[in-house]
DNA sequence: CTGAAAGCGCTAACAA
DNA sequence: TTGTTAGCGCTTTCAG
């Protein structure tokens, strides 16, 4: 008999409406919806009544009522290409916090990286009505963003086709970072570096590897095509691509990853081959995870922060919903910087390290 | 002038509902409605007048009205301690699948271990109607449950409260797999192992740790209280409290972790004390995320599926709201097994690698 | 400043 | 089998 406080004794648990919380308070249901929407032209008696019935009956609008009247969902789309990747998981955290800090709700899409899936996740955001979308799968079909336009969704992401001149660019600034890795290696007399890229399907993996490319020239180092191994952007496509590399009659004495999950792979694939960090291989990542900072060795890396990409997403996004004043047409930019950890280390075969027993296979160029 | 195929030239996109799909079918949006919802009573000539107008307007139901009307949101809310953990992602990404393929969208809340957020994510949760919850987040407060029990919302969740006889539990059997991990120790020849717990006011923590107690004393190993150390599931918990038994007077031979992140805290805090894996130390984890299998050395663990998990949790959720013939009540049961992998061997000062340097501190007892 | 009333897009009786 | 109609719970004119 204890369970009811409010519905008497009919056994349904008496659903709250805007109407109960109107004739609690003695006042319309238009009083009502205006008071909490925090319109200021509610006699504030009136007001106080109705909170007070609010609290009373434990009311909370339905979302979908407002929704269906307003058009507004108050969702969010997050598409991401793979939740499985550290990356992500932390990026998702930022976004749900700023999100919901801001009244909205996200809605998950999850890629990995088969278009198909790219497409349902559209339309699931499409059919749910999300106020905006943020694609953060490092690459995306262009066809796909127009299914968005078309149906006038605000939506950011990164690395934008070149096509797309609008507002909604994250860019990254992938060279800033990259470089100073390059800069790093060369300085402890790497000149023989090889780059495991992501899927270069994906214009983030791209551009990851024209940064290298383009930072290695800048420090007058050569390229080897034959050290520029396409990953997958996994633990296990960097562990093949290294085995693969391995499998070469000449060895780099670096090696630079497009994220950190590649290099955790070739950590692996390295210690299979019973080769050590940094004595035998150089390794940078790129992305900083949590997790880079507790492999064996700690990775070096180069760090783009999520927290900033889910922020500027959120805050692009959001800026479009409710236009204030100044209308700032501008890309955002997030930026890259090295992280210097424990996997970088001279050259094998160099006057440092003289003592210790070289790689099994000899370096021969 | 190209961007507008149906919406002639009135500059607004032309907005398609059920009532535009109707005049162009030539139904009622009766019809309509019945034939997109798949009742099978309809005129298969209109079905496919009314499919043709579907496609042709590119036409898709608004969720947030069908919501409104049926009360049902069609979404499911996951609730879960800390998507940072890689265990997180991994069921999220399962659950999502599962979701969506019953046409569900879920909506992910992230407790982070603090109740207040565990509370706003209920909120969130109830705001939004979901048709139910699943809550995974090792651990919950009770007076939360009644929450959703309130509003009438179906819930599963992991380790129940013993005072909760619902048939919404996901029960974890704990014991399979620490029992072999603490027998693979034994037969190995360790008798001086140490665990360290996740926090133990979280309900799933103090099982694993009962578990681990209880296991050993099956296996006629006594505990040393000094190496019960109790951690946060954190890669950093893991590490101080590997730091906290390496101050100690005398050492344990293994370790076991309850969870896979603690064991890589561990594995770093032993690499930082020039400890080797599993010459130093023997160690094994639990989860089996992705992730373990990457370590240096590959770490042997404990597996709970958690597409196992994911996917018990939807079907139970789904048989509740939309209940089948025979009214299944019983609970669920999750097993775990041990996966050997490279973080286990002979304890140190064995004769199996007496050539080794023993670890810097020496083993007394 | 307040209330009455008209929908938002859809589903589910109920009639035909 | 189909169409008509009454809402779902809320926001938002529009009068008062």
């Amino acid at each position: 008999m204890k369970r009811s406080r409010k519905a008497a004794d009919t056994s349904t648990p008496a659903k709250i409406d805007i109407r109960s919380v109107a004739s609690l308070a003695r006042v319309s249901i238009a009083t009502v919806s205006r008071t909490i929407n925090h319109v200021p032209t509610v006699d504030p008696i009136l007001a106080a009544r109705v909170w007070k019935a609010v609290r009373e009956l434990n009311y909370f609008p339905n979302t979908q009522a407002r929704a269906l009247v307003s058009g507004k969902s108050r969702l969010l789309g997050l598409i991401v290409s793979e939740i499985t990747n550290p990356f992500f998981p932390e990026l998702i955290q930022e976004f749900e916090h700023a999100a919901v800090a801001h009244g909205y709700e996200i809605l998950l899409g999850s890629t990995n990286y088969e278009p198909k899936t790219m497409e349902l996740c559209s339309r699931r955001m499409i059919e749910r009505m999300v106020d905006g979308v943020a694609i953060m799968t490092f690459g995306i079909e262009d066809f796909l963003l127009d299914r968005f336009t078309a149906d006038n969704i605000p939506f950011v992401f990164i690395d934008p086709a070149p096509s797309r001149p609008l507002n909604s660019v994250l860019a990254v600034d992938y060279r800033a970072g990259i470089y100073e890795g390059v800069q790093h290696l060369a300085v402890l007399g790497h000149r023989d570096i090889g780059f495991i890229s992501g899927p270069l399907n994906r214009r983030s993996a791209q551009s990851r590897k024209a940064a290298f490319l383009s930072c290695l020239e800048s420090t007058g180092i050569k390229a080897n095509h034959d050290w520029l191994i396409e990953g997958t952007h996994t633990l296990d496509g960097g562990r093949d691509a290294m085995r693969h590399i391995l499998a070469l009659p000449n060895w780099p004495t670096a090696i630079m990853c497009s994220n950190d999950m590649t290099a955790i792979g070739v950590q692996h694939a390295l210690f299979e081959a019973n080769l050590k960090v940094p004595s035998d291989f150089s390794l940078i990542g790129f992305d900083d995870i949590h997790l880079a900072e507790y492999t064996i060795p700690p990775l070096t890396t180069i760090r783009m922060s999520c927290k900033d990409l889910a922020n500027k997403a959120i805050e692009n996004l959001l800026s479009r919903l409710n236009p204030p004043e100044g209308q700032g047409e501008d890309a955002t930019t997030i930026t890259t910087r090295l992280i210097a950890r424990q996997t970088t280390g001279f050259p094998r075969n160099t006057l440092q390290d003289l003592k210790q027993t070289p790689a099994r296979k000899p370096q021969s160029r």
